[in-house]
RNA sequence: GGGGCGGUGGCGAAACGGCAGACGCAGCGGACUUAAAAUCCGCCGGGGUAACCCCCGUGUGGGUUCGAAUCCCACCCGCCCUACCA
């Protein structure tokens, strides 16, 4: 008689054991295969949601894997501890932000060690930790040096109300108004800091040395989003400049007017007298919508005239100048020349205001007889130039380049590359977030805080007193200090910097988070870096996952680093839905919790469950019912493995059939978990215990071929269960400890079927189906399918046409 | 509007262009039990048939192929991301 399956007794012990024993200790090894595991760290909530656990359970076994696999393996966690929910919860309950995300820590370490991953937590890094975003701030005053970093005035939200700066998330409804009170948001020009992303626009296009999803470097390319063309300089009747990017030279002659962003500087200039009250009041009522509400799709176009006239360079025509929310100031240079008659958005702000509508590109097909255009005509390959002047017959396929070529001879255009990418406004008006380095002095202007003097720290004995500034502006003892040049009075930045900065390079910070004079140890960076596997959501396609390729880009510049893509390999995982296939979410009552499932079932089975109900980057709705299957698995492995096993008559094929199942199944796994492919390397193992239990029930094996299922079956299982693994290995008397194992290998010859079952079709049907040896040549298995009874019923007296032989499978007749 | 991902039994899902539905859940029948739970054995896409078997079947319609869930084209539906980028 064996004791029951106690996961909650059995698992916490090996917790213990393994923490004791230093089990996941990881350290450098020279000479010995490293494997850098990340999955993406945390942020503290306080508490662990079971989509914590579908990302970092799977990650833990594939680490696992690889290093049973023979590799060192670096799998370590931490927090993205600031943010905006610390200082909510301050407004709110009155906690302080450092205490409430502290202690969230606390309790999320708690939750996380109950998952029994090998995570070494002598690594763990916390990016409020002063020992952390020390380094955040030595890396800003780096890009400083760089001229990566620079100061703009730039608009953020901001409550007139609650007076206070508001995050995207925070501005709600079409009408824009804050999330709290409801009041209307209105924008504020603030100076604030920016990161030049787009210097590394084009290299962050080149993804030719990284393993990563075809979608996510979609999503990246279209959010870099590359156009090319040309800038274009027109003049004003009075001679004053306007740029333009287009990626259409070749319709310059259809350019029937012009727009420029509301806001665009030179609007004030040139607005007529006449038109000027109008023009003002446009302008403000295109202030209080961002861009995001002004680029809603579908919207009515918008505009007015400013009175004012511009020549067209290639025609000498004179043309009118509107202004339109259409236009973003962000783009380009916030001016473009306007074709309607071959472009959607043109076409349609010609025909709302009745401007004129100049056909430049001819449709194939086409003749002047068919009227007016009655939409724009955008191709770019067919067609050929009309109403152009030299360039009349121009096929359009190629025109781009030759008119641009002529632009530049006449001295009017160049070639130009624009993209979407925008820099990256890393201020934040907030208390909970490092601090930015920077002092004004009232003589040298914005001056680095020395490194002798870093990290600036936050001070905790702040008002949460809500303010359009950050709480940090309020703190005498923290804004006032001297110039480090000229030591006279001078004031503190008071921003705090985005927490995608200081997520953006915490893979380099784990390697040694107590190191204290880079920010990380170089001897633990030339083993470790890059990271081999990444893992994490597809959430972050654009955002983080740009942000810390630019960083190792700009590290690359500093000389911390010898490569220039931080994450050699990315996997995403999908989510876990509720039970009602929605997202899950407090206010649907549909939320899965881990510790309760923990509790029920144990981690072991929780883990198993995660990996085996979905194709992993697929996820899908969660089942209460579905986790039995996972749940009698580990019983049945339970008693498998404390089974003193008597073999009875044994039978040689019986035996001879587990064995082979046991390297097929060996095999299977092992190309699962290389393919993160949990599901099926879960339901393999399923079929190993299938076998087992008949093979337990009958007697007919032999005890070195159970032996040997039963250990694969457990070492198999070490990766994904890690808990009920270790302790049959140890019933079972083998040495402490499992997960210091080799893995498995399995013997092509052992799992080889003896037998294939012949498919054989007539026309693409099956007919009949063959027991044969394997192994036979095609003429044989040709000749057996032809005598085969059925088919020769099928086939009556007609001759088959052709006979398709697939090697040791298949054979279709074609009558 | 653009981009991505998907649509296969009652459900979650498998399936190098080659036996559709592995594995699991639920269900049904049986065994054990006073009974239930648990466990064990069997069945489990639809239709026809006494049966052997036959026909139909992977969102819809076409195409390529000896052969299509899989490749190509068009369309429908769902989810996610993005949003006038000149």
């Amino acid at each position: 008689m064996t004791e029951n399956y106690n996961p909650a007794e059995v698992e916490s012990r090996w917790q213990s054991r393994w923490a004791e024993s230093g089990l996941y200790r990881q350290e450098v090894e020279a000479g010995r295969p490293k494997h850098y595991a990340l999955t993406m760290l945390p942020y503290p909530s306080g508490d662990l949601h079971i989509g914590h656990w579908y990302a970092m359970a799977p990650s833990d076994a594939r680490a696992r894997f690889k290093r049973m696999n023979g590799c060192n393996v670096l799998f370590p966690m931490g927090f993205d501890a600031f943010g905006l929910p610390a200082e909510n919860a301050a407004i709110e309950r009155s906690i302080h932000p450092a205490k409430w995300t502290y202690a969230n820590i606390e309790k999320m370490r708690t939750q996380l060690a109950s998952m029994g991953a090998m995570f070494d937590w002598r690594r763990e890094a916390v990016s409020a930790d002063p020992s952390y975003y020390r380094w955040s701030q030595w890396f800003f005053k780096k890009l400083l040096e760089l001229g990566l970093a620079y100061r703009k005035q730039a608009a953020v939200d901001f409550c007139p109300h609650c007076n206070t700066t508001l995050a995207r998330e925070q501005v709600w409804g079409d009408d824009r108004h804050c999330e709290r009170c409801l009041t209307p948001v209105i924008k504020k020009e603030l100076e604030q800091w920016f990161f030049r992303t787009t210097t590394y626009a084009e290299e962050l296009l080149d993804f030719s040395d990284i393993d990563w999803p075809e979608r996510v470097k979609i999503m990246q390319t279209n959010w870099i989003g590359r156009s090319t063309g040309a800038d274009v300089v027109f003049h004003t009747e009075a001679g004053d400049p306007i740029a333009i990017f287009t990626t259409r030279p070749d319709t310059l002659w259809g350019a029937t007017f012009m727009v420029l962003a509301p806001e665009h500087p030179l609007v004030e200039k040139i607005t007529t007298a006449g038109q000027r009250e109008t023009v003002e009041a446009y302008r403000q009522a295109a202030e209080r919508l961002d861009e995001i509400a002004r680029e809603t799709a579908d919207r009515e176009k918008t505009g007015v005239f400013t009175g004012a006239y511009a020549i067209n360079p290639v025609n000498s025509e004179l043309i009118p100048i509107w202004i339109a929310d259409y236009v973003l100031m962000s783009y380009g240079s916030g001016a473009i020349m306007a074709v309607p008659a071959h472009d959607e958005r043109d076409f349609e702000f010609a025909t709302k205001f009745d401007l004129p509508i100049v056909e430049v590109i001819r449709a194939p097909g086409r003749t002047d007889e068919d009227g007016p255009l009655t939409e724009a005509y955008v191709s770019k390959a067919e067609g050929h130039m009309v109403n152009s002047g030299r360039f009349d017959g121009t096929p359009t396929d190629g025109a781009v380049e030759r008119v641009t070529e002529w632009l530049e001879a006449q001295g009017s255009g160049k070639a130009a590359v624009n993209y979407r990418l925008r820099d990256w406004l890393i201020s934040r008006q907030r208390y909970w977030g490092a601090p930015i380095p920077i002092i004004y002095c009232p003589d040298h202007g914005p001056v680095p805080v020395p490194d002798a003097d870093l990290p600036v720290m936050l001070p905790e004995d702040v008002e949460f007193v809500p303010t359009g500034e950050s709480p940090l502006r309020f703190h005498d003892g923290f804004l006032h200090t001297t110039c480090p040049i000229c030591d006279q009075p001078s004031l503190r930045e008071t921003d705090t910097m985005d927490t995608f900065m200081c997520s953006s390079w915490y893979q380099y910070r784990y390697l040694s988070p107590e190191f204290d004079s880079a920010p990380f140890d170089p001897d633990e960076g030339v083993y470790w870096l890059p990271v081999d596997q990444y893992t994490g959501g597809i959430e972050h396609a654009t955002m983080h996952l740009i942000y810390t390729r630019f960083f190792t880009k700009a590290m690359r510049e500093m000389g911390l680093v010898d490569f220039s893509e931080p994450m050699l390999a990315l996997y995403n995982q999908g989510m876990v839905l509720g039970e009602d296939g929605d997202k899950m979410s407090k206010s649907k009552g549909n939320v899965v919790a881990p510790d309760s499932l923990v509790r029920k079932y144990g981690a072991d089975t929780v883990r198993a469950y995660l990996m085996f109900f979905a194709k992993w980057d697929q996820g899908g709705p969660w089942n209460y019912d579905g986790i039995k299957g996972p749940q009698r698995l580990l019983y049945d492995v339970w008693d498998l493995g404390h089974h003193p096993y008597q073999a009875g008559a044994v039978a040689a094929t019986v035996d001879r059939a587990l064995r082979r199942k046991t390297h097929q199944v060996i095999r299977k796994v092992t190309e699962d978990l290389e393919n993160f492919s949990f599901n099926t390397a879960v339901a393999a193992i399923m079929e190993l215990r299938n076998q087992l239990m008949g093979a337990q029930r009958s007697g007919q094996v032999s005890e070195a071929v159970w032996n040997e299922a039963v250990d694969a079956m457990l070492l198999l299982l070490a990766p994904i269960t890690p808990h009920i693994a270790e302790e049959l290995w140890q019933v079972r008397g083998k040495p402490y400890s499992i997960h210091q194992q080799p893995w498995p290998q399995w013997d092509a010859a052992v799992a080889k079927e003896e037998t294939v079952t012949l498919v054989v079709q007539i026309n693409g049907k099956v007919r009949d189906r063959i027991e044969v040896t394997a192994g036979l040549d095609d003429e044989t298995l040709k000749a057996m399918a032809l005598e085969s009874e059925k088919v020769r019923n099928w086939l009556g007296s007609e001759e088959p046409r052709k006979v398709i032989v697939v090697r040791g499978k298949l054979v279709n007749i074609v009558a």
